[in-house]
DNA sequence: TCGGATCCACACCTGGATCCCG
DNA sequence: CGGGATCCAGGTGTGGATCCGA
């Protein structure tokens, strides 16, 4: 380490201030639009793992680093000022959603009351900021582009279409089906298993209170889902 | 590190496995009484720090170690099997208890019941194994002996004390007053607080039902007690 | 003296996601 | 292809206790 004065040091990694308005996250957006996740990673002195299959959240955390997300897994939104969350969106070598999106956990508290309007689900996904960002593997992470991303807000039919899947599916948890709850429930919105490997076990109840233990799971978005938005996205791009 | 064959080597530390029975532990107590706590770290290859000001827990966890506890941080005494918690006894230059005794922390569910027969201090204290240490620190570290430990179960005039003070506190915690529950209350068992420092914060709740939060505090043994335990081994091994 | 403050290790949990076999 | 399995970083909680100032 050089020799450091009482100032800090332009050299240092900082993370940024959170975005204290949308025009200024925009604007830290478009600056990464067109850069390589090598160039980002090199700006900010990340160390670039040489792929993701043991590093699988790394584009995750290092574009929350640059844009200056400020919620440290903490139960609200990434801006935590402005209401937004990232979701970075992987493409493969035909531009098209790669993999499903993770929400958040099914929480025993998926929803205290119990209904849509009050859920993690619709508070995560009422205003998400979506990064696409190329991931096929044939192209080495260093080498890899940050597209343009854009903030979206569910409409009546998106919003609709994912509560329809939520109510389905924590009715499935309500009934004690947990074990029965595979990933083929839910049309765009489904649950996963989501934990460090198939044998951690979560504390649960079952229909007769019972204490059980099970795999802690996760919602996800369906590819379906996100390529829509996609599309949506892109024709608005090239609106006049 | 040197080439492993297969096979475990026979200078890697290994952590015993937990004694079957209690004369199998009561011989291992027997094998560290009269060691140095620098004989005990070299022969179980730990490392020994200059002083415990940074590394408080560095002879429990040794000893846990070479006796073979198996209960890592979970909910149960250190040797599960045998159902006895170990605690080590740190002795001033005049050979009497230099501090209080940790016992558990103060939970919500500090008993689910409420009730002194179904609390953890209770269960904790059922079936003690103390380890009297020297711990003046004018001797350094390495060079204090450790003593010849006993297995304690609390007698009735004995369980009615912990029990009184235990359901004076919890009284007291039930009533809400837990801002005003200071480590003067309790004649050998005080709550007092235990954090990582005293900005860190736990969930709780009021008297109200409201969500509040408080700073994490434990129950403790006052050395007071711990006193009377040890006069009373001490006569009990002079005696034919 | 002792009540309040503090320290380390390590397990566990959460949030970031992608991997990979049938 | 996609459902089930898995991986890392970093924060939090728990268990081991002793420190230290008024």
């Amino acid at each position: 380490m050089p020799v450091m004065s009482n100032d800090i040091s332009p050299h240092m990694p900082t993370r940024p201030s959170p975005p204290e308005t949308l025009q200024e996250l925009t604007t830290r957006v478009s600056n990464v639009a067109g850069k390589t996740l090598g160039q980002i990673a090199h700006d900010a002195h990340f160390a670039i793992p040489d792929d993701l299959r043991r590093h699988k959240g790394w584009v995750g955390s290092l574009l929350e680093h640059v844009l200056g997300c400020d919620a440290g897994s903490q139960a609200r939104q990434d801006f935590s000022a402005l209401g937004v969350e990232l979701k970075t969106l992987p493409l493969d070598a035909q531009g098209q959603p790669k993999e499903s999106t993770f929400v958040c956990t099914v929480n025993a508290a998926g929803s205290a009351s119990g209904r849509w309007q009050d859920s993690w689900v619709r508070k995560k996904l009422s205003n998400v900021l979506w990064l696409p960002i190329e991931a096929d593997n044939q192209i080495p992470l260093a080498e890899r582009f940050v597209g343009m991303g854009w903030i979206w807000r569910p409409n009546a039919q998106q919003e609709a279409m994912l509560r329809q899947d939520w109510e389905e599916l924590m009715e499935l948890i309500a009934l004690g089906e947990q074990n029965a709850l595979t990933a083929n429930y839910g049309q765009y919105l489904q649950i996963r298993p989501k934990a460090a490997n198939s044998r951690v076990m979560s504390k649960a109840s079952d229909s007769d209170g019972e204490s059980i233990r099970l795999n802690p799971r996760g919602f996800y978005l369906r590819t379906s889902f996100t390529r829509q938005l996609l599309e949506a996205a892109t024709i608005l791009a090239f609106e006049p």
